[in-house]
DNA sequence: CTGAAAGCGCTAACAA
DNA sequence: TTGTTAGCGCTTTCAG
């Protein structure tokens, strides 16, 4: 392994003018191409620890994401580890799984495990722990989240959720319920609230009652959801349509369809959120989000244009569109009459 | 943040010293009673970054996996995160999708990348790949892979076949099918065709004929295990029970079997492989691999006693248990004479 | 634009 | 045992 110092010998110019051509630092073009010369000649290659910790920064993006095992977190790191694979840094997991997780991995991070860049994600921090990482300079991206000052990917969840609603709506159902999570989380999540928004305020437009028996909230999970919909189908007037908050509900709704005898799309549509690989693979209705491409949006951000000119820009943000795939779970209700 | 040297200034003593004591070097209780007071008082947590480009690794436990989206692995993976979270090191994710990113990975590895700890899983190296982490001297475990003079933490596949064929035996089936993975893959896998050998050695062991009709091998994932599992099922003489080489191929017989109106077990059992998640939620009856407790056992051996006191064993293998997990989809068949 | 030198915070000889 | 001194390989002043 050829050093810095051994391209600067055989380039005959100091180690320093090296580290700038490396840098893009302004370097004349005779110097910089010897100094090609000599690091094609040597077959160097930078290490990135070193310059990790000259920089105060290790050489990795650092992914913090709760409940990572989620199908739909699961693909957004895929969408990370494929994106990141160009840039030449290691990808890491920082996994939440409760309140006391996010503030040790914050401290980690803004202390001496401060990364390259870090890809916040579903996640809203506080406004200490912003003002935390802000001051300890880690380039942050907000994924699925909003926070003001830095940039956010998202995609507007209250407006999926009056798209899958006005869809359903549109097929003709009337009787349509909201399956989501429970909303007083810990881990301050909120694309299921807002979803439910999104589905209350097309019902109110479509001159449609929500009841409380319409709205059903529950620990996210593909049971919890299946609990939740056989209370749902088992009463005496069911819904003919269940708009879910995740496909991950939406799927344990189509097995709890099934073991009660329930044919879907025919005696109730289901529709989902996320569009991730099962509901492709399992025929889901679904309100798409493309994770794979905010998730290399997110990648680019931290490692691109915009992060080597340094422009500490004051916020921004992406919104990605959100689309309905139809599959084989939603269609007219059976009795258009009843809706 | 306060450095080593603070330490050793406050305490009065060197450098060196202070960074033995941290090390778990002899020092005299004396000293060291001086060093904690000044660590105590100045608040002083070591650098890992540091620490790392000094010993040439970088703080992380890396985790060179193929398929990483696969629900086996994200369960590898979150065993992984739960067991590091108590030492401090971030979890690193190499993911291998194609031969060349394994190359390209154990490069980075081996190079300016070296972790603390590589962590192996499900990959078979070559020759010259272990040779180069030895050089490197990487700390590696295999998990889930045999490399000889290596640890390695893995369970008896070829037992496991046979255990899941002979649970089938014993319900009184004789018409039994096997499902797995397509065994020509770049990468190479090795579970699905030691399951397949164990069935074939149970089913030889009790007499019972395997033709190739009763093998069928695919690509791995739930769809293409669908599309197997309609063949089969589709068959004049189709099988009484199907082995699937993991979870997720038995979860696509399911859904092929629920379309062919296939009554499970009734008229046809699936067994699974590994018990992930969703085998639990789904009431599939599965052989169980301990895969949180395996990937605990890789973080241990990794970082643990055996880590510090550098012991570079001469290699060993842990062998885990493999449990049949009786849930809805196994039974007697429907008509024990034909079995 | 460039060279020399001083670190980043820690580990690891080495001598004492 | 302990202090001192070199680095690890790169970045970044600071002069020039």
């Amino acid at each position: 392994m050829s050093t810095i110092h051994d391209v600067a010998r055989v380039a005959g110019v100091g180690v320093g003018t090296v580290s700038r051509h490396l840098n893009g630092t302004a370097v004349r073009p005779a110097t910089a191409a010897r100094i090609e010369r000599a690091i094609g000649q040597l077959g160097f290659v930078a290490n990135r620890a070193a310059r990790g910790l000259a920089r105060g920064r290790l050489p990795t993006i650092a992914v913090l994401i709760p409940y990572v095992t989620q199908p739909s977190a699961v693909e957004r790191v895929r969408g990370v580890l494929d994106a990141a694979r160009g840039t030449g840094l290691p990808v890491s997991l920082y996994d939440v799984e409760r309140p006391e997780h996010l503030t040790a991995h914050l401290h980690a991070l803004c202390g001496d495990l401060r990364p390259e860049g870090l890809l916040v994600v579903s996640l809203t921090l506080g406004p200490t722990q912003v003002a935390a990482l802000d001051a300890a300079e880690v380039r942050t991206v907000f994924l699925d989240a909003q926070q003001p000052g830095h940039a956010n990917l998202v995609v507007d969840d209250v407006a999926g959720g009056r798209l899958a609603t006005e869809h359903l709506i549109s097929l003709g159902h009337t009787r349509i319920a909201f399956l989501g999570d429970r909303e007083d989380s810990a881990l301050r999540f909120t694309s299921s609230a807002l979803r439910r928004r999104g589905y209350r305020e097309a019902m109110a437009s479509a001159g449609l009652s929500v009841g409380p028996g319409n709205e059903s909230l529950g620990e996210h999970g593909a049971e919890p959801a299946a609990e939740q919909a056989r209370a749902l189908l088992g009463r005496a007037d069911p819904p003919s349509a269940v708009v879910a908050a995740s496909d991950t509900q939406a799927l344990g709704v189509l097995r709890a369809a099934r073991e009660a005898g329930v044919r879907v799309p025919v005696e109730c549509s289901v529709l989902g959120f996320d569009d991730i690989e099962a509901a492709a693979s399992s025929g889901l209705s679904t309100v798409r989000q493309p994770l794979a491409e905010m998730s290399a949006r997110a990648v680019d951000l931290l490692t691109g244009a915009a992060a080597r000119t340094g422009c500490d820009d004051q916020g921004s943000t992406e919104v990605f569109d959100l689309t309905v795939v139809q599959r084989g779970t939603t269609g007219p209700p059976a009795d258009p009459a009843r809706g």
